[in-house]
DNA sequence: GCCACCGTAGTACCGCGGTACTACACCCCT
DNA sequence: AGGGGTGTAGTACCGCGGTACTACGGTGGC
């Protein structure tokens, strides 16, 4: 018996959608997430085979939830399922980890095969798209990047709105030091180093100290040893 | 109407595809070929819609016997046939230049509309194949560095004791990856990623994954964007 | 046939990192 | 004089990261 979650913000789609897959009898439908959020929360709850995801959805979009949803780290799959067939969404959405991705112009039995396939571990890609992710794959194969362009010390853009203080921080982060070890070493508060770091990662764009490390790398501020 | 080519070097097998395909209204067989310089040397005189290709043949194979064909620079489409899922021949296949690769144990409609798929310029994958292709692809995305290169990775000793799947944790740690994003796009569970992490900031004695990060950057296992 | 290693996976626990919010002194600018 | 940006600092909270441990199937070496 395959489990399944639907999510999708329009009421009839839905309904369209669970009336196919309850007329299958190896087929449920655990439940109706009406919203990206929904749908993760749901799926922590009921930890079904396989959701049924649509892109477009306020608040979270399906790329996103499905990002939550992998992460959980359970076996549930996501498919994806969207009115056009945007490169973009279909590569954002198998980055995120999703399991396929259809058209929602596909027939019912290609719908249904493909929640199987889904369901028992295999991926299925929209026959319109396979093409192009096949494109796109053979093409990242042998990439060869030489970039031997030596650019001279200059202030890079993203670095652009930080303060000489906050720079200073940077660097230091990037050097790998703790906030303790900021803390310490600079003479000043945690609390105020804490402050500094949330105000860079905010400027800079940055999730977390990671990314600031990285960044610090890639703008030159450090230097591989 | 759908023209089809069929190389494979056992005529049993030969016999059999035509026979599906012949029963089909809208497909005809141009000819058999029963090896692959058979097939590059048909297909100039031919043009097929599209190319059965079997992989194993005697003197010229599949693979090469493929790349010939795209490099005629016709319309014709080449869809390999296997008897194994193998993934070496897969991508092998695919990087020749194939529209498609399907296993020989597929069902009759699989391979017929695997044929129409083709020949209308879209691309067909075998199901079971679809989520290591994916895998594939969706690893090769975030890694710039194409360690396939020529140059041999110079083994910094730092890095000597660490496995293959361990460096390449590393290397998407070193590119900012969280736990739960490395959990999702390799498919493997966070848990699993912590064992990794664990191991490798043990191994090059890190105490956390910024002193990785930087680690990677300094022995160039990832490069500055 | 056995053993070591590897990759996978789980649980339980704790601490650092990051957020949100507030606060205040200082400096510079208009 | 007032206001905005900066550097400092605090509290409370939560989640990710890391550790410690166990476990198991596969593989390769001896």
């Amino acid at each position: 018996m395959t489990t399944v979650l639907i999510a999708d913000d329009q009421p009839l789609q839905r309904f369209g959608f669970r009336m196919l897959l309850e007329s299958q009898d190896d087929m449920t439908v655990l439940g109706e997430a009406p919203g990206g959020s929904d749908a993760v929360r749901m799926t922590a709850e009921l930890h079904p085979d396989v959701v049924l995801m649509d892109i477009r959805m306020p608040g979270l979009d399906g790329i996103e939830a499905t990002r939550r949803i992998v992460a959980q780290g359970h076996r549930t799959r996501v498919l994806i399922l969207t009115t056009f067939d945007l490169d973009e969404y279909a590569y954002a959405g198998l980055r995120a980890g999703a399991s396929g991705f259809l058209v929602k112009d596909a027939l019912p039995e290609e719908l249904l095969s493909g929640i199987r396939s889904v369901a028992s571990g295999d991926a299925v890609v929209a026959p319109g798209l396979t093409r192009r992710l096949l494109d796109a794959y053979v093409q990242l194969l042998p990439s060869e990047t030489p970039h031997t362009s030596h650019t001279p010390p200059e202030p890079d853009p993203r670095l652009a709105t930080l303060t000489d203080r906050e720079r200073e921080i940077l660097t230091v982060i990037g050097q790998g030091w703790t906030n303790a070890e900021i803390s310490a070493r600079l003479h000043v508060a945690e609390s105020t180093v804490k402050t500094h770091v949330t105000r860079i990662l905010a400027k800079t764009g940055s999730r977390d100290r990671i990314q600031a490390v990285i960044l610090a790398y890639d703008t030159k501020l450090v230097r591989p040893a």
